[in-house]
DNA sequence: TTATATAATAGTAATAGTTACTATTCGTGA
DNA sequence: TCACGAATAGTAACTATTACTATTATATAA
């Protein structure tokens, strides 16, 4: 048997873990391919999807479940928080200190046994909101379908 | 024009709304479409797709961008939060008192306009945990793909 | 070093969830 | 009741992701 849970070091593997770590974008496994296959033409976008989940798998990488269509990527597993726009989509980290003891808070939730927690904070990023000029919905006409 | 933005009130959607709000289970589009479809079935899956989107762009119901590959749907639009099985997917409410001020403890984060949070339990939900007998993975063998 | 076993790959096909399209139906205000 | 057009059913298309398969290449052992 080989060592590290039978994971062998690949060309693929080295470049696509090199090329998250040094974006900060928290890219999706599309982007990521888009950029790997600048080092490795021949790159499989199988084989960054596959990688992208044993990595994370073992806990190097983190894979976020943001609200958007598409997965994204981090390669900081340091304990952060992420904003993301609601406008454009980007992700950009949290770096002020986290909200103290958010599982605790909760205590033991319905007989859940708590494993972790993700937050994430919504907005406009600063671009979007020089581009702010439209949008002001009129209120008041929600009669038939309440919020009760 | 017609009032309530253009909305009309059809069976359909009144019928999908109902079955949202009397269910307790935070339902997929699939789930719920299987519900419906028991009071009206020739209703399309498509219809449902159409009506949540339009209800969740009016507030009168929430979107949930959980983890999970398929979105789900509240019609609880009370600020509350939830926690997701890590193992069966099942989505509880949290009851328990929001901690305070999330947004705010993040300031004005990188010149973000902060518009709204997301925070997400995971876990074990109380009938997962007792069929947890498995899981123990072996550690210290990230050697060269290491945390960093 | 060379041989061997098998993990990983490229390329492609398949899947799942969601969205788009279109002719038809039906709710609404006049 | 009429006419307009929003909403629908049914279906096709789309997108992100996963699965499949023959081939390549990495790590261990001889």
């Amino acid at each position: 048997m080989t060592p590290n849970q039978g994971l062998r070091e690949t060309k693929q593997r080295t470049v696509i873990l090199d090329e998250l770590r040094r974006a900060k974008s928290h890219p999706s496994a599309d982007e990521l391919y888009r950029r790997v296959r600048r080092r490795l033409p021949r790159v499989s976008l199988g084989t960054v999807y596959r990688n992208l989940d044993m990595l994370s798998e073992q806990g190097v990488i983190i894979k976020l479940d943001l609200g958007d269509t598409q997965r994204r990527f981090d390669g900081d597993i340091a304990d952060h928080h992420h904003i993301r726009c609601t406008e454009c989509g980007c992700v950009d980290d949290l770096t002020g200190q986290p909200p103290c003891c958010l599982e605790e808070a909760f205590g033991n939730a319905h007989g859940y046994k708590i494993t972790g927690h993700r937050l994430e904070l919504t907005g406009l990023c600063p671009k979007c909101r020089k581009a702010e000029t439209k949008r002001a919905r009129p209120k008041g006409t929600r009669a038939k379908y309440t919020k009760r």
